[in-house]
DNA sequence: CCTTTATATTAACAGTGAACATATTCTTTA
DNA sequence: TAAAGAATATGTTCACTGTTAATATAAAGG
């Protein structure tokens, strides 16, 4: 087997990348349910039939959205916390980058969290389970950076444990609209953002 | 009186309530999104048009679902609150309440706070919105009696909201498998949840 | 009695995911 | 250079879905 440059038969110019753009755009118009293959193989150009070329079925792009959607999260995350020397602000900011990119792609955000499609999560699909996975390392890297030595293993999970689940449940509210009408701007996002990791903070150190 | 009056026209006893406990087993066995009108019609044993005397469509009937699971959370809640008098004790049951909630019925929890159906969550649906304020107000209650006087409804809110983000992450966590290789037992659930809400409370408190 | 009204049914339409056989096009090989 | 092979794209087909329209049934009220 050796690595060939282009695939034979190949027509379009990169379709498989196509089909997640036009996925994409259909995602966050529509929402996951309402969208089909149909649809975003017509809006791609191609016959209804194409994209089983590159995806098994439906639930097969649905989760390399996921999986592209979580890769995009790791790269901020670790952007973020790369940012700053400073642990504290580093995992400031990490919480913020985590609530910008839920507000910004809503439905991918629930695409990414919610039931996937067949209602267990995506724990069946190891690459959705190796970008989530990766998207959590710089937050356990922060976590482990903050607290006071000797750190052990499991006082790191459970802090990032902790600092996760609020983030995420943060999220969530915020895209439900349970919280829409309480932080309109991007700053109070950010500020309501620094608090809460400032609450939890001094409760886990 | 255990059956209420036959309207004109009634040839099956009570189909609403025979629809609704139809659509919830087949819910928590495909999911929100398989979830199809014919087959809940068909396991109540009438016609596929019969749902539409009583809902206005599928999303209609999955509100309902979402809304009977509000209200039974908040049963669940009110119930939790008010069996402690102790009000740390009491929120320690109301996150634990919360959390075996989510678990117990997770298909459910999802549809409850995923997309809904449009994508936009429940909030244009009235009767979803007001089952789940009332869910709410159990948790700002407790938070209500917890809080050192004087205090403002604004700091209740915002004590209310950390705690609710929290649980809320940490059951989206643990139903979607984040979390489940750590929390096996339902002992292990309650010991996490004191755990966490002891954690958010030194912070807030 | 007859009319009204809510209920349930059958029939039909349009759109969906998926499977199949088939044609096209490029890479590899002889 | 030309044939072989494989990956890709297509048209068609099937079972299923949500939804609407037209129709039949049963109880309530005059």
């Amino acid at each position: 087997m050796a690595t060939r440059k282009r695939r034979p038969g190949e027509k379009h110019g990169d379709l498989k990348a196509a089909l997640l753009q036009a996925a994409g755009k259909r995602l966050e118009q529509d929402g996951p349910e309402k969208l089909s293959l149909r649809a975003v193989a017509r809006l791609a150009g191609v016959s209804q039939t194409a994209p089983y070329n590159h995806f098994a079925n439906r639930e097969g792009l649905l989760a390399a959205l996921a999986a592209q959607g979580f890769e995009r999260l790791a790269t901020n995350q670790a952007a973020a916390a790369q940012a700053n020397d400073d642990p504290r602000i580093a995992l400031e900011c990490l919480g913020y980058e985590y609530t910008r990119f839920a507000r910004g792609h809503p439905k991918l955000y629930r695409l990414m969290f919610g039931a996937g499609v067949g209602g267990e999560g995506w724990h069946d699909d190891e690459l959705v389970t190796a970008s989530k996975s990766r998207s959590f390392a710089p937050l356990r890297d922060v976590i482990c950076r903050l607290l006071p030595e000797p750190v052990s293993p499991e006082q790191v999970d459970n802090g990032a444990m902790v600092c996760w689940a609020f983030v995420h449940g943060l999220s969530a509210m915020l895209i439900d609209g349970t919280l829409a009408d309480r932080v309109e701007s991007d700053d109070a996002l950010a500020e309501l953002s620094r608090q809460s990791i400032a609450i939890i903070l001094d409760g886990v150190t």
